[in-house]
DNA sequence: CAAAACAGTTTATATTATAAACCAATTTAT
DNA sequence: ATAAATTGGTTTATAATATAAACTGTTTTG
């Protein structure tokens, strides 16, 4: 009846970063925390949890001498985001 | 860029019974418990706070001996699950 | 009549999301 | 030159949430 949905993806903050991410090749934490309008602690948090579960991989280094991350998606979060997608039909309203 | 998500609606089985409803005049907590799979009491925690937010109507009295609980959508609630999904939409690749 | 089943509710727990507090470096202002 | 503010984050504390476990009262069934 109902797919379950992904628990990492089902996350406000998250889905809205991965969304971010799908249509672009890279994003920074900058660019990330002005579209989704998060506090960095929040921010930093969920990053951290899709690069934990293999959704994005994310590189910190230094850009001039200011800290710089920088997100991509990897194939399995784009493969997770496609059936948290395609779950969240089971739930919507038909049309 | 991205519009906030009623966080009522923004749980899987509180959003499952909601889809339950909207299809349907009115249903039971039996029907709703087999439909969703979720335990009675996660199940009762959820339909009341769906109550209190003015998204279900509940009626509880007794089917013979038996107590007997039923559930409807009221029109707050169809109105917040269409503004809810129309949210959604600004989350999901577009296509 | 004891045990299992029904239809739930209440309470406890574990997880989560989120913000507040913090850190290190760098500008900017005085 | 140095104090104050800003940048780009991380860590930690707290509040909210979801969920299951335990419980209640009635009613069948063995």
């Amino acid at each position: 009846m109902f797919t379950p949905l992904d628990p990492l993806l089902h996350s406000e903050l998250r889905l809205a970063i991965m969304s971010l991410l799908v249509s672009v090749d890279e994003a920074d934490f900058v660019y990330l925390k002005e579209k989704t309008a998060a506090t960095s602690g929040n921010l930093s948090v969920q990053i951290d949890k899709l690069s934990s579960a293999g959704y994005i991989s994310v590189t910190k280094g230094y850009e001039g001498k200011r800290p710089h991350t920088t997100c991509r998606m990897t194939q399995q979060g784009r493969n997770a985001l496609m059936a948290y997608v395609e779950a969240l039909k089971s739930y919507l309203p038909k049309q």
